[in-house]
DNA sequence: GATAATTGTTATGGACCATATCAAATATCG
DNA sequence: CGATATTTGATATGGTCCATAACAATTATC
């Protein structure tokens, strides 16, 4: 079948020219979309990053930059390497990170006496201050808009399959 | 705390320099990590799109490429712009990847007849000899993985939660 | 002690995303 | 009707994120 002739086989003709009868411009079916995995976890993905970053807007937080703090207050004694790569995150994208997290005092690097190749992250007090509030934050706004929305069971059922995906795909 | 006390109180000193007795250099602890939505969520996707491209690598088809072509296929007779703002694709940046699916034959613009700014998008035959064979491949290699580390009860329940999640949050 | 490997860094290019702007076509309204 | 506004596809452009190569300083290996 030619093009030209598919064209003549669709709805084209009777819908277009902004509904002749002012009509409300039905919305599109997404069929099979709807059912494909990697569809919804991209869309939900955004939304969720989307509500993190109203939820913590006051603390000028990104996602990535809330999980290097927890990482860090969590492994003291860390190198940026170590750090970045367990966050999945490549060294040299991981520099302008910092940059921005230290001019903002809220961690630093401090060059190791064993190894005076790698840097040592710590977070500041400021940091631990800010990372207080945002995971105060993130909890009483964020995770629980999602329990909210799913039910604790729910939730925690849905954070063990992504945690298996993510591991074992 | 200032931070030189505070690389004192790290255990930084006894475990760097390559760990001197050829430790296995322990994996870093992930903490409150593992249990937030936005950090499990993201790499689950990246591992799902990862998995989708090497499925259907032998047909070039990305994921996004892939949602068009379906979408297309479903809602025949639509322009660029219906179909782009129900992907979250922005016009503008809509144009190059039809420019691309359009130049490998797989589907094609076409000048309206009843507005003659907007075309109307329609899968070649090629276009839709591929997206059957893309169907094929990613029900038989790429859902297929995740039933068997899921069980269908639980895909259909992470599905709808991450509908959910990108409908309602 | 010569060579290899590691750490942080810079430079660079690609992919994706967002905004402003434009010409052509159409809609709206006096 | 005709002037103005809106819509559509397109271009240009800038930002962010991601990936690779290369480099100097330091350390490991042989």
């Amino acid at each position: 079948m030619t093009v030209s002739k598919a064209v003549e086989k669709s709805g084209e003709a009777t819908r277009s020219r902004k509904d002749a009868g002012d009509s409300p411009a039905e919305a599109l079916h997404l069929g099979e979309l709807s059912e494909q995995l990697g569809y919804v976890l991209k869309r939900a993905q955004l939304k969720v990053f989307e509500n993190f970053l109203r939820c913590v807007a006051s603390l000028q937080l990104t996602p990535a930059q809330f999980s290097v703090l927890l990482l860090v207050e969590q492994n003291p004694g860390r190198n940026q390497t170590e750090i970045a790569s367990t966050l999945g995150i490549l060294r040299p994208n991981f520099v302008a990170m910092l940059d921005n997290l230290e001019s903002r005092d809220l961690c630093a690097r401090i060059r190791s006496t064993n190894d005076r190749r790698s840097h040592i992250l710590v977070l500041t007090d400021k940091g631990k201050a800010v990372l207080t509030r945002a995971k105060k934050l993130v909890a009483t706004k964020h995770e629980a808009r999602l329990n909210e929305l799913l039910g604790a069971a729910n939730r925690d059922a849905l954070i063990a399959m992504l945690s298996k995906i993510a591991n074992e795909f």
